[in-house]
DNA sequence: CGGTGAATTGAGGTACGTCAAATTGAGTGG
DNA sequence: CCACTCAATTTGACGTACCTCAATTCACCG
């Protein structure tokens, strides 16, 4: 039925020609840059390293994480060919970047010249300020998944969301570059739960599992339903009205904030 | 002992112009915007809303949010004087803004004109990306907080997020100018266990409640120890070999676990 | 074909959510 | 100044989704 990509099948940006958005970037800054590859396991920079280069993804796929003092690891977000990272406000770094693909490498820029270069180049500046604020709305995007949503919303969304930003061609055979665990611990669940709410969708036809890394989603309606996190769009006036509604009497209307928000489309 | 602030204290610019990395935007910007005063309840824009404009927030305080289909509510981020937000990649707003304190003023900056100005004026452009980096790093912190810490944890972040955000002299004595309800939608946890939590904190002497809304916290220590992430801050080559640890060895050294971590300071 | 780590499955515990009731406290009107 | 109201907050009791621990199973590799 859809092409099944060989296990081995390596991510580049090529791969993701399509996009616009986080298309090359201009080639003033393209100059400044050198190529770093790092291997599998590896870190690029370690949380409290100096931090005087940003990076964007050649090749490959890495992640951005911490550690907290317990054990436990949040990945922040994956970093994917064509991503744009590494900025920091402070002069170090606050998180990890560890590399989980073979043949992962990077573009690094110099922050120092690169800075200097916006300042003079107003392209520059602008594509830059745009990446910020995209990145912006992906963080808070995630936020809601983080907060609002359960086990299988919040696999199925990042099922979406690995078609949408790894799609090599058929948007619905995916590759995943990161293990089980690199999952849970950038949903924020346990590795068993992850697993379980696969096996959950897989039985539900959703998807078809062939190696663990291969994920072919059979059914995206399913899925996007799971996964919206359904934000409202409503008119200023028709948000107001339910957001008293809901403070002013929280539980005691239940069936009530169910039919509201369909009511504005 | 600490100076109890009088209720309806407003919150403005002024009280916060210790910090540097928020402080005011250049002057060639500040001309373009204009005064806008909403009341409590009120939005200032909606999920879908055309976004024409950024905003700094001028008097008062505000939180962007969302409303998930089953009726739960995400506050992504408490807007208190100082910080500029409204950008969006996309045409329309994401997310929206509501008021939450009396006498609430922003600083409205036509997003047209604005970027225009920034593309001549570099020193524009600079500011604007780097509140936009700031911003990136703000929320990569609270996702820390969202996936990886329980309830006491959260709130106790949160209470000395927001002694840091609002301290008006004294930092330890915070005038909390959201409910008990956008707390929790905030921390993504309910309203019960945030309050439960206040009053485990109370019980433990961390803090002191007067009104619901004024705390003092009378053991900062206390509420740092509970609050941190600590993130790891360790040479690269031993996270490394934590990294590893972790992995090939999830949960059969647990002791081990929690001696690494203290070993690189 | 055994060895090894990743992934899955199973069983049981728990932190937090949900529902319901009590308490506080700010307004409001007598 | 004091009852009364109504919403916000707190407290209590209980259910459950997810985490933890433990045991297989699976996939890959020498």
């Amino acid at each position: 039925m859809a092409i099944l990509v060989r296990k081995q099948t390596y991510l580049t940006e090529a791969g993701q020609s399509a996009d616009a958005g986080s298309g090359r970037l201009p080639q003033t800054l393209e100059v400044l840059s050198t190529r770093i590859h790092v291997a599998v396991g590896e870190t690029l920079y370690a949380a409290g390293d100096v931090a005087d280069s940003w990076y964007r993804v050649s090749s490959g796929a890495a992640c951005e994480s911490v550690q907290t003092a317990d054990g436990r690891r949040q990945i922040l977000d994956f970093l994917l060919p064509g991503d744009l990272f590494g900025f920091c406000s402070r002069p170090w770094h606050e998180f990890s970047v560890n590399i989980i693909a073979e043949g992962t490498t990077f573009a690094r820029y110099p922050a120092r010249r690169s800075d200097e270069l916006a300042s003079v180049d107003a392209e520059v500046a602008w594509v830059l300020r745009q990446r910020a604020i995209e990145s912006i709305a992906r963080l808070q995007s995630r936020m809601v998944l983080l907060g609002r949503t359960n086990a299988l919303e919040k696999v199925s969304a990042f099922l979406l969301e690995m078609a949408d930003r790894t799609s090599i061609g058929c948007a619905d055979a995916l590759v995943l570059p990161m293990s089980r665990y690199d999952i849970a611990d950038y949903l924020a669940m346990a590795v068993e739960t992850v697993s379980r709410a696969l096996t959950t969708l897989k039985a539900q036809g959703a998807i078809t599992v062939s190696n663990s890394r291969q994920v072919l989603i059979t059914d995206r309606r399913a899925l996007e339903h799971r996964a919206r996190e359904s934000l409202q769009r409503c008119s200023s006036a028709i948000r107001m009205a339910a957001d008293r509604q809901r403070r002013h009497a929280p539980p005691s209307t239940p069936s009530r904030q169910g039919t509201l928000p369909t009511s504005c489309s």
